[in-house]
RNA sequence: GCCGUUGUAACUCAGUUGGCAGAGUAUCUGAUUCGUAAUCAGAAAGUCGGAGGUUCGAUUCCUCUCAACGGCACCA
């Protein structure tokens, strides 16, 4: 007797083995029609799938997201046979599912073109009318070896030989067309529907190693509905509207040329923004005990040998040679603030001694990386070490998430995931050290009391870390905090503190980020905000725009005294029409505009408009310039 | 770094099958003094990413190179 449990605690029991699809028929004829495939104690099946045992089983329909998953992973397939028959000579290697759509990487020595989307797109939804059932096949080993070896498939052999001996090698066939799968699949074909779209080309490495050769990617995306896939298309046009490059020229606040590839010449207003987000930093460390300091650009390449970073990045630092001395552009701020805590001897009274810096560094990043503000070579850091006993991590910890979580949420971001970086395979240090610092670091986010998701071998080489990622207004992820336990740093460069007992002992170092970099975090706000920013942030908060000549000595007059609350205030006197300057000025994305003619003149009052809003607002001089100013102030 | 694509005015883009380089927006000048998202008229604006080559002639064809874009790889 086998005994299935229904979702809804309902048991079926049967006295031999059944598929799902019998389940399904049996539960009723309609949730038959619409089964694409089972979950066996929460593994997904095909709905062909023989049970032969005691589990949990549900159903998956359409309505489910894992469903979703499975139709995604059958448009790769699709594709892929869409592409085989377009174009034969090509192999197929992998094709999974992935966030918003699928790819499949192809093997062929003429690169696809975009113009080929069209005729695969069209041979894709041929495939999908001929509504080709999924076939599920066990094959011994030779047997898959020789089958794809013959076929001129060697990506797809290589696989198979890859698979463990006691793993089963399963076949997908449909229709003439054969994959080596893990599965599951949905039925057949025509189950995937339409409601799929090429979207880019790329390359990529065989197996994601950058020794192998490089293959063809074609990324596709693959919905449930049109409605779903409309909207996604609708999404990717507001990203592109607020990307950062792009509102980064539009509103004049940085600019990035040929000259200086992956650094940013910062343009007034992009700086002022700049300036207020490190003005509020500076403030939130100096409220949470940091002592910020500055150390040298360019350091001697020994000092980089003593702490490991030679060995491990000499690639990707700036070196410049003079007087016989190698010296390097700093790449990181650590060893710098490891020779501050060395100046002098400190006590365990010193401790913790938290030192920040905002600093500049520099890293020749692989010219394929760059991208914007988000991957730079020259960036500001808002970093700071920790220098603290091991007795004092926990504390440490909890104190920081604590700041990091109250900075993100002024910046208007409340979603935040944390992730716990460990040893990487390359790292320096002890295993007995990596084994004290993940524990320190695990006791000590337990005792903060944040959850966090594993992330196995992400590891910095020194120490293990937390690494904090904001989700923004559009759903996307970035990471931008860190927090990283390092007892291999103060040892390589000889830190020490005299402890209670009159003895000499090694401090740990807490390397922590809250922004990351200024650069990054700012083109993060740009995309979040839509350039919208809020008043406190917005580089130019008020234009203070004339209807006609005549009231301009009082535009002068209310200008001045905003300039003088410290308000980022402009003029616009310029002979246009009113409408002209609001559409302009609204464009540009500034907060507030004060619009004054003769009536505002005589009373003493200004009408003010806020972006997006519809309404005036009229206000007496005095109370608006109170108003704007304590609005202004940091959160 | 690797694969693919792209580079024409400040911006967005058209164009030249090798023969004087084009539009809209922005800019400048003039007129207009106007009450909440585009007033009218005129002018100026380009080493067609850079360097070589082929050619009577190259922005166009070829080679090299730089940068950007989309990915991959990398990311202390």
């Amino acid at each position: 007797m086998i005994n299935l449990t229904l979702p809804d605690g309902q048991i079926k029991q049967y006295n031999k083995p059944v598929t799902g699809e019998f389940v399904a028929e049996d539960i009723g004829s309609g949730l038959a029609k619409a089964a694409l495939a089972i979950k066996v104690d929460g593994l997904m099946k095909d709905l062909s799938f023989i049970i032969e045992k005691d589990c949990n089983l549900s159903i998956v329909t359409a309505k489910d997201d894992d469903a979703l998953d499975l139709l995604r992973h059958d448009a790769a397939h699709v594709m892929a046979q869409a592409v085989q028959e377009l174009f034969p000579e090509t192999q197929v290697t992998i094709g999974p599912s992935i966030e918003n759509g699928y790819y499949y990487d192809f093997a062929r020595e003429k690169p696809f073109s975009t113009d080929d989307f069209d005729a695969i797109e069209e041979k894709m939804m041929s495939i999908v009318d001929r509504d080709l059932k999924f076939i599920r096949e066990v094959w011994s080993r030779d047997r898959a070896i020789k089958f794809f070896n013959d076929k001129g498939e060697v990506y797809k052999a290589e696989l198979i030989e890859a698979i463990p001996m006691n793993e089963d090698v399963t076949i997908y066939k449909q229709g003439e067309w054969t994959d080596l799968c893990r599965g599951p699949h949905l039925p057949s074909t025509g189950k995937l529907g339409k409601n799929f779209k090429l979207m880019k080309l790329a390359g990529a490495y065989w197996r994601g190693d950058s020794n192998n050769e490089m293959l063809q990617r074609i990324y596709g995306t693959a919905w449930a509905d049109k409605k779903q896939l409309k909207n996604y298309l609708t999404m990717l046009e507001e990203a592109e509207k607020r990307d950062h490059r792009r509102l980064g020229r539009e509103m004049d606040l940085f600019h990035i040329q040929e000259e200086a590839p992956g650094a940013a010449f910062w343009h007034p207003k992009g700086w002022k923004l700049y300036r207020t987000v490190q003005d509020y930093i500076r403030k939130k460390l100096e409220i949470a005990g940091y002592h910020e300091v500055n150390t040298p650009q360019l350091v001697n390449k020994s000092l980089w040998e003593d702490s490991g970073h030679w060995d491990k990045f000499r690639e990707a630092m700036f070196v410049t040679e003079t007087e016989d001395k190698s010296l390097a552009i700093k790449p990181m701020n650590c060893p710098c603030h490891v020779q501050i805590f060395r100046q002098g001897t400190k006590s365990y009274r010193d401790l913790p001694l938290r030192m920040a810096e905002f600093g500049s560094c520099h890293r020749n990043e692989p010219s394929g990386s760059l991208h914007g503000l988000m991957r730079v070579r020259a960036f500001t850091q808002d970093d700071a070490h920790i220098f603290c006993t091991e007795d004092q991590i926990t504390e440490e910890t909890k104190n920081f998430c604590d700041l990091l979580m109250s900075v993100y949420k002024d910046f208007g971001f409340e979603e935040i995931i944390i992730k716990f970086s460990d040893r990487p395979e390359m790292r320096a240090g002890s295993n007995d050290t990596w084994d004290k610092a993940e524990q320190a670091l695990t006791d000590a986010v337990d005792a903060a009391g944040y959850k966090y998701d594993l992330n196995p071998g992400e590891g910095a080489f020194y120490g293990p870390k937390l690494e904090f990622v904001l989700r923004d207004a559009i759903g996307r992820d970035w990471q931008c905090g860190t927090l990283q336990v390092d007892f291999v740093l103060p040892e390589r460069l000889d830190a020490v503190y005299i402890g209670e007992d009159g003895k000499k002992h090694r401090p740990v170092m807490l390397h922590r980020a809250i922004l990351g970099s200024f650069e990054r975090f700012i083109g993060i706000l740009i995309e979040n905000y839509s350039g919208r920013f809020p008043f406190w942030l917005a580089p130019l908060q008020i234009i203070v725009a004339t209807i006609t000549d005549e009231v301009i000595p009082y535009a002068e007059k209310v200008l001045s005294q905003l300039k003088f609350q410290g308000l980022a205030a402009s003029a616009d006197f310029r002979n246009e029409k009113i409408n002209y300057k609001i559409r302009e000025h609204s464009a540009a994305k500034v907060p507030i505009i004060m619009v004054l003619g003769l009536r505002e003149a005589e009373e003493e009052t200004v009408a003010m408009r806020r972006l997006g809003g519809k309404n005036q607002e009229i206000l007496a001089l005095t109370s608006a310039i109170a108003k704007l100013k304590s609005e202004s102030e940091f959160p």
